[in-house]
DNA sequence: ATAATAGTGTCTCTGAGACATTATGAC
DNA sequence: GTCATAATGTCTCAGAGACACTATTAT
């Protein structure tokens, strides 16, 4: 045992929540608090500290700040992103941030004057505290990644979703028009919807088929990496 | 602040590092030392403390600990995997490991009593202490799964290779054999691997361009995603 | 019927893999 | 010349995208 090892530096967990609102891509930010001495009032990244006596891990570290701040719900997916570190970063010194990558259902989101929402924060220009603009940015691509080869943007509706639905926001993600075709060999290929048989969309048209997510394991940590 | 905050996390890096010996997979691991009161002289995971006063950051404390360990290589290529948490996985307490996935030219290693090659652990059924076979799993699921789409590879090499011989350290990772024709044409449509000009490897057959990475940067510390 | 959107079918082009062929050195 | 391996060329097939067409409801 040295010096070093007594230097501990300070574990936090932050996370990224994404959410769409009227088909546009938005974050949920939370407002920092009062009584904070770092950033106080300002809006930040949904974050804190890890709890050892409570805490299985930096998985439910993070799901227990979640159901905190937004309210807990079960449909969310929540995924380990990267780890942010270095003596900067934070102004209370040596700091480590395990950053978590979250889609949620807007349904799902308790908003309230400490939790809001924001249209994507880089067209914003929006300024955050700590490194969390660079952290946003390593989320969206790892969102943007994902949905070029997985069914990850499905986790944007609560229960259940057309197939015109989803792609809508596989477009808004990827930022491209998708062809309706090839969209829907490409998700029938996955096999991973579960037809809601007799359940349907109604409008002004001809009614839509609902689909939901055929297992619900696969709303949970799934692998980083494209098996 | 309260009691929560207090109690924190030990915090480490580990490093699971692959080579190739003789044409096949190896990962260099590092005997514990006789005086630690967990697991000494175990082999196990090449890692340490993070140290706040010297480390610019995580990835700085990874390259300090390869450097005393196996000696430092500017071609070394280093890539955050995973943080691995919990109350268990560490005798000593609530530990964070912040873990690494590398690959280095076996000509780099110094090797020693102290660091040794053991051909793929899983193999050999070799049983690690912490959850070092579970990280081992996902690094070498993290190579495979960038072995299909990047140049990731050509990092087991040190200053040059020929395309045939990197054919087959993709066919290890992979574990299958690929085409010829089809592999020479993803590699070159690439375009990251730079022709050296009159340099061959000679043989008793027909002698064999040799190449090396384009860029240097390409080693260094990648995006986790496929951009 | 018409409007509006859901859902499917067809064609083309590209790219990966299977396989064959040619090239170049040592001996 | 032969042998061994490097390097390239050709063919086929499957999948993605462009686009056109059909289906089903409300009005």
């Amino acid at each position: 045992m040295n010096i070093n090892e007594i230097i501990t530096p300070i574990l936090t967990v932050d996370i990224v929540l994404f959410t769409i609102v009227r088909g546009e891509l938005h974050l949920v930010l939370s407002k920092r608090t009062k009584e904070t001495n770092v950033f106080p009032e300002r809006p930040a990244l949904i974050g804190g500290y890890v709890h050892a006596n409570e805490d299985r891990d930096l998985l439910d570290s993070a799901i227990r700040i979640l159901k905190n701040k937004i309210g807990f719900t079960k449909s969310i997916y929540l995924e380990q992103l990267e780890a942010f570190s270095g003596p900067y970063r934070d102004p209370r010194g040596w700091s480590v941030s395990q950053a978590y990558c979250a889609i949620v259902p807007l349904e799902d989101v308790k908003i309230n004057e400490n939790i809001f929402l924001v249209k994507e924060v880089e067209a914003t220009q929006m300024d955050l505290p700590f490194d969390h603009n660079l952290i946003i940015n390593k989320a969206f691509q790892r969102i943007k990644s994902k949905s070029t080869y997985s069914i990850l943007p499905a986790h944007f509706f609560k229960d259940n979703f057309t197939l015109t639905d989803l792609q809508k926001v596989y477009e808004v993600i990827l930022g491209q028009k998708i062809d309706k075709s090839s969209f829907r060999k490409r998700i029938n290929d996955m096999d991973i919807l579960k037809v809601l048989e007799g359940k349907f969309k109604i409008g002004v048209q001809r009614p839509a088929q609902l689909y939901s997510l055929k297992s619900d394991k696969s709303v949970w940590f799934k692998s980083n990496i494209k098996s």
